[in-house]
RNA sequence: GCGUCGAUGGUAGAGUGGUCAAAUACGACACGCUGUAAACGUGUUGCCUUCGGGCUUCGGGGGUUCGAAUCCCUCUCGACGCACCA
């Protein structure tokens, strides 16, 4: 895996300046041009992103930021990296199709945020030099007084904030906007006043969010923000990376989930990971030809991506006990143990330890020929199998499980 | 305040007295084909089962009925509309 290249930071000063400004960026408002130019003067800016803790895992998705947050760091630029607990309570509206049915609290947002950085110290630096700085938005927005609050709702009419398709689509649709979560983009907006920064960072999602504190901006520090915003990662199924549940790739995984949930990605995605997970240099990108290398790339990806999060070591085993595992059909040499007792049915065993939810579940997986005994190689067809020795098996694709009698 | 509508399985959303463990779609899971991919195809998707069936579910509680997701009462929550606005 040789591929990423370290460029030396203290030469090259404008190509690393040109990367800044059109790897993994969506669009920079007002234009690039004009951030560019700022750029060259060698002002060092001061800018931000935003993360509402309304989960407690950060993903795959959240470090196409961190990233660009390193970028800028690295470049001696002042970073922020803000804590949404203010907003969180307000609840962004953005892609959501109904008013979300419950709104969180600031304790919940703080629990939520507990974790964030030890995650997020994968990628960007809380210390050392040119550390990125930490701060809640709560510390401000909780303390704005009625009147504050009128000042900045003044700057915006109904209509500006009411134009974002998303709220379009739920007056049609007959769908409630609730008034708690159509003032989110004021309070985000505010942040960048309070904060008094230069530009903001953010997803293409949250475009409009971001250009709403331009404006504000503007009207309140008559002062020009920058907004930089990041594709989204996604694969041809959408949102399966930054989803809110399940399948979600977290910056925390086990190397070897991480293996298995990035090679389990649509090919679709692999440039897009390149791109904006991997310091892999883009005429190299360029030159990779999907067709032929869809899989041997989606590994290449795969490793990096861990080796970023972990280290080199547990990218290379994750990636060979994938090898084996999948690609041979060898056992893995770590799993799962659970005790048994010689005599007791096998489907009782795996729903006592939560293997599987329910005896029914066990049922209709011996039914599809689920089930198999490694140890002897053979598929399980007996729902009501005692367990009269150890056995390693292998549930669906994805599992295995030991058992053991004591 | 008045009125209307709504609350159904992981999600969306049918069903409006028995044929309902509840259509359909999505998601999820499994199998096949593969590259643990995608696409595609098939199947499964409340729990228990001696595979006959049994049990518990349709916002909460109560009722009518031989029988309720479906009807009535009530409570909770929500949406929309109308009115009011010193």
């Amino acid at each position: 895996m040789k591929l990423v290249k370290q460029e030396d930071l203290r030469s090259g000063g404008a190509s690393k300046i040109e990367e800044l400004l059109t790897r993994g960026v969506d669009k920079i408002y007002p234009s690039k041009e004009a951030l560019e130019k700022e750029l060259f003067s060698g002002k060092k800016l001061k800018l931000y992103q935003g993360f509402d803790p309304t989960g407690i895992k950060l993903h795959l998705g959240h470090m196409v930021g961190f990233r660009k947050h390193r970028q800028w760091q690295d470049l001696g630029h002042e970073v922020i990296f803000l804590i949404g607990d203010g907003t969180g309570q307000a609840g962004d509206p953005t892609g959501k199709k109904q008013t979300r049915e419950k709104f969180f609290t600031q304790e919940e947002l703080r629990a939520n945020s507990k974790d964030y950085l030890s995650q997020a110290s994968k990628i960007v630096r809380f210390d050392g030099l040119n550390p990125i700085k930490i701060l809640y938005n709560s510390d401000w927005l909780n303390k704005l007084t009625l009147v504050d609050i009128l000042n900045i709702a003044q700057n915006f009419s109904v209509q500006q904030l009411i134009e974002r398709d998303m709220f379009q689509e739920r007056l049609k649709a007959g769908e409630s906007i609730n008034l708690r979560e159509f003032l989110y983009p004021l309070l985000q907006g505010y942040d960048s006043v309070a904060m008094d920064v230069d530009l903001e960072l953010g997803g293409s999602d949250q475009t409009f969010n971001m250009l709403t504190g331009r404006t504000l901006m503007k009207s309140m520090k008559n002062k020009e923000k920058f907004v930089m915003t990041t594709p989204l990662l996604s694969d041809s199924k959408g949102v399966k990376i930054g989803k809110s549940e399940g399948n979600v790739i977290g910056l925390t995984d086990a190397p070897n989930d991480l293996f298995g949930k990035i090679m389990s990605l649509g090919d679709d995605a692999i440039i897009p990971m390149f791109t904006l997970l991997t310091d892999v240099p883009i005429e190299e990108i360029n030159k990779f030809d999907l067709k032929k290398d869809a899989m041997s790339l989606k590994k290449q990806v795969a490793s990096i991506i861990i080796t970023q999060l972990h280290d080199e070591a547990s990218a290379k085993s994750a990636a060979d006990s994938f090898a084996s595992t999948f690609q041979k059909k060898e056992i893995p040499n770590k799993m799962q143990e659970v005790k048994a007792k010689a005599g007791e049915f096998l489907s009782e065993v795996l729903v006592k330890n939560k293997i599987l939810s329910s005896k029914s579940e066990w049922r209709r997986l011996v039914a599809g020929n689920a089930i198999h005994d490694l140890s002897i190689n053979k598929t399980i067809t007996d729902v009501d199998l005692k367990i009269s020795q150890d056995l390693t098996l292998k549930i669906g694709k994805k599992k295995f499980i030991k058992v053991i009698l004591n």
